[in-house]
DNA sequence: CGCGTCTGTGTGACCGGTCACACCAAGATC
DNA sequence: GATCTTGGTGTGACCGGTCACACAGACGCG
């Protein structure tokens, strides 16, 4: 009788096998894997030549299990589409490709503790590995928090976001964008800026911050913030108070899709961007070159920032942060009345 | 001498504690763990009882390693940003994280023969568990096509797209959509409609194949294809060609992102949407109803066909994927001079 | 010449789960 | 009442890597 063919027996050969086609122990074939240097030269090339012969590939649940900690990467995010949180995604997914990392990923469904809890738990077990958490809002941050000390992990925060934690953290410093933004907008000649803001983990988005500044620094009045939600429809509801006030001539901007959304009331109410109305977006979006009129707007490094967060979690260097800069395009002129 | 700290020894409790705990055999909670019928009602209460005052959680490596397959789900795709793979990933990820499924990424970063065999090669091991092909391109197809088929895999593709493969396939009908969105340009009085199209794993998207089943069936003239790449700029050089053409006064686009960027272009050879020229973009992306004029497009739920996916990769009941329907918004209109 | 050191290699146990199989007591069958 | 089944449990080996440590031979030194 055949024997029966165990689980894990597909085939594929194991360091062992290797091993004996190379005509050395199993631990000879583990020291070449981890390029370890006390291998001489010909052994080394022994071992590697059977590798390719046999066509080997390690198995990394077995590394995992053996390390105590996979040679991984877990993202976790409240959200896999936003343009910001998605980007930053795909940041650490190129850094960690290129290192040979397996990338995971787990979306925290709220920042309600059975949520956070259940999100801390799956990061807790060693084959996530290390971990990079967005934490552009709470439900991150919140797990930011309540990750237990053994887990590696950095977090892409907003500036200035999560005070209190010690661990790594890493932003794009939005709150001179944001003051660049009010100040271009202030120098064209508007009285005052408005904001439409977006969530934020702090309740005061660093942009909303840099805004503020600006304001102040220039003596205009800070009118109140319309705080909208990442949906459209809600940045529209602000849209649409503001279009109804005819002393409002210039408005900043959450982010992109905020903009679009603001644009759309004030297009809905008659008003015209930028000859009533004035418009700046914060992300730039791929689209926002390509929008009627096209959209001025902050432009954020979001895959810098992830590239930036696994490259700290793996403790490598430390990637340059290019600062957000505006980009100037159609959606910002000079109020109408002062023209 | 106190024994030397293990590398897993991290305190972390094993199924071992868990038995000690709760006076069974490990064998007895690795049961529990996969609810076995074949342990009485008192143990199992016994055994989880141990399980949770040791805040007991099982380790995904050993687990993968003594099952020879990971509880995972790992999704290969060419790209994370577009709307469509992004969405997809997303509905990947919300019905893996429902069953309990870690999910992993890993793109693919063109369809050349080495990134192919590296794409392979990651999703051979063991550990990656399961996979979700989106095959939306050439790189996902390729994948797709070389993949062992001791893994267990499923394709996102396009619709009729990746002939060939005896492999699990699924899609949203997109020539059905395509071709009523066709229709309801021509029945609004346009005399044809142009096509700027994406790109397509079989060179001849499903999008175009169904525009053009209705053009010959109204016995309208089938105009050359405009190819533009995924980027939008490709998309304005197509749309600039047709704003040069005053004959053209209907275009079906190959998505929300290649009708914004035909839509700039038209905007800047002066020609109005919809009063000049009709548009119909094909995603339904969440800012569309926000646009100026807000766009007609084809709703598609790429989230459904991520879940769709992931359960067919599983062998879980089939989810019932609806077809994709045509918006009607504003950036349709009967052609001017028919008015 | 004997000893210590350094290099390179091999052996055994271990990570934390799984599978195969042995085993034992209680009820069914004849 | 002996044998057969069956439900419930335990033991040992195994998955494919890792670590700790032993050990052989080359070399340097007094």
């Amino acid at each position: 009788m055949v024997g029966v063919v165990r689980p894990g027996r597909d085939g594929a050969p194991s360091i062992r096998d290797v091993a004996a086609a190379a005509g050395v122990s199993y631990q000879t074939v583990s020291r070449v894997l981890n390029d370890s240097p006390k291998v001489s030269p010909e052994t080394r090339r022994l071992v590697l030549d059977a590798i390719d012969r046999l066509d080997y590939r390690p198995n990394r649940a077995a590394r995992a299990l053996g390390l105590g900690r996979a040679h991984a990467v877990t993202v976790l995010t409240a959200n896999t589409m936003l343009y910001g949180y998605a980007s930053t995604l795909q940041g650490v997914e190129e850094a960690a490709r290129l290192l040979g990392l397996s990338v995971g990923v787990r979306v925290v469904e709220s920042d309600r503790p059975v949520d956070v809890r259940q999100a801390v738990a799956y990061v807790s077990d060693p084959s996530a590995g290390s971990v990079v958490v967005i934490a552009f809002d709470s439900a991150g941050a919140q797990v930011f928090r309540e990750l237990p000390t053994d887990v590696p992990a950095v977090a892409a925060t907003e500036a200035g976001g999560l005070a209190g934690s010690d661990r790594t953290m890493i932003f794009l410093d939005e709150r001179q964008a944001a003051a660049d933004a009010t100040r271009h907008l202030l120098s064209l000649g508007h009285r005052t800026v408005h904001h439409v803001a977006i969530p934020s983990e702090t309740g005061k988005s660093a942009r909303e911050t840099g805004w503020r500044e600006a304001l102040d620094e220039a003596g205009a009045p800070v009118p109140a913030v319309r705080q909208a939600g990442w949906d459209p429809l809600s940045a529209y509801r602000g849209g649409q108070q503001l279009a109804r006030d005819r002393a409002v001539t210039a408005v900043l901007c959450g982010n992109d899709d905020t903009a679009l959304a603001v644009r759309r009331a004030l297009y809905e109410a008659g008003r015209d961007v930028p000859g009533d109305v004035s418009l700046v977006g914060f992300d730039d979006v791929p689209g926002a070159a390509y929008w009627t009129p096209a959209l001025t707007t902050v432009r954020m490094d979001f895959n810098a920032l992830g590239r930036a967060c696994l490259a700290a979690v793996i403790g490598g260097t430390a990637v340059p942060l290019a600062a957000p800069s505006l980009i100037f395009r159609e959606s910002t002129a000079p109020p109408r009345s002062s023209s």
